[in-house]
DNA sequence: AAGTGGATCAACCGCTGTGGT
DNA sequence: AACCACAGCGGTTGATCCACT
């Protein structure tokens, strides 16, 4: 299109190392490869240099002939109903654009693989930006979820630390970790203080629970990792496995949690359902 | 009027498949 | 079997056009 006229006007077009031209077509190399068909027809394109004068390489030659110079090319618009040829077969096939070429009579490789970048591409990518913005959403909306969980949470936790604080609990850690229990020196009586401290209705919070675990290892000396307690990060991966709920994920969720994890999860999940 | 950025398209590049020797 | 030349394909580049600010 602009090219020739480009080319021709200003003598566009370098010379390789090897002696070949590349860039813009010029009206005259046109003409010439025309003509080299005319005599010659199609292929032996590597020939074309000698026989026909041009300095060009055989490559450059066909892909010349093919996308632009070839008679029974088709000008003009790709129509709606090239362009729903296109797409369904883009759809069956992928990006084997020669293929696709070869259902529309007229219409290049090169031609239709414009066309799809141009067209469907970028549609492609609005519909990837649509469904990235609606994760961002997802995001948010957990975020927010997430800390009228926590907020929640923590208020329940202040009640009942208030209401179920059981002194009798405290007391009785406190005198294993004080030495007043004779077992407490003894391996034996790091897992039960841990049982203790794990099951005691207190203490309540994150703080003191740590609080006690270092006493403990401070006067045992032994390294008394508690079991990781349920996190949110296990939670959510919890509701990204609800992905697969139709299949064996709702399964495995509720073999491998105990009733009270499921119901809580249950209840973080429900929302976004 | 000038600048800018997206759209368009011709052409190139690198790789692979195929056929001949 | 190995090598080579050639054809074809898909991805990418780069120059120009054109609408918009």
């Amino acid at each position: 299109m602009y090219w020739g006229a480009m080319a021709g006007h200003m003598g566009w077009g370098i010379l390789e190392e090897e002696g070949w031209r590349k860039g813009p077509w010029t009206a005259e190399e046109d003409r010439l490869l025309i003509e080299y068909v005319r005599l010659h027809g199609e292929g032996r394109w590597n020939s074309v240099a000698r026989l026909a004068g041009l300095k060009r390489n055989g490559k450059s030659c066909r892909l010349r002939w093919v996308n632009y110079l070839r008679p029974d090319l088709k000008r003009g618009q790709i129509t709606p109903h090239e362009e729903s040829i296109i797409l369904e077969l883009h759809a069956r096939w992928g990006n084997r654009w020669s293929t696709i070429a070869r259902s529309l009579p007229g219409r290049t490789d090169n031609e239709i693989k414009n066309y799809w970048r141009t067209h469907f591409k970028k549609k492609q990518a609005k519909v990837t930006s649509d469904a990235s913005e609606k994760a961002k959403a997802r995001l948010l909306k957990r975020q927010q979820f997430h800390q009228q969980q926590l907020h929640q949470q923590q208020q329940q936790q202040q009640q009942l630390h208030h209401q179920q604080l059981n002194q009798m609990d405290l007391k009785r850690i406190m005198a294993l970790l004080d030495g007043d229990n004779e077992h407490n020196k003894s391996a034996q009586a790091v897992p039960q203080l841990r049982q203790e401290i794990t099951t005691a209705a207190f203490p309540q919070t994150a703080d003191e629970q740590s609080f006690l675990y270092t006493m403990l290892n401070e006067n045992n000396n032994v390294s008394a990792v508690p079991e990781a307690p349920i996190t949110e990060d296990i939670l959510w991966d919890g509701l990204w496995n609800l992905d697969d709920f139709h299949g064996n994920g709702a399964v495995n969720f509720n073999a491998n949690c105990s009733t009270a994890k499921a119901n809580t999860l249950h209840n973080l999940v429900v929302p976004f359902c």
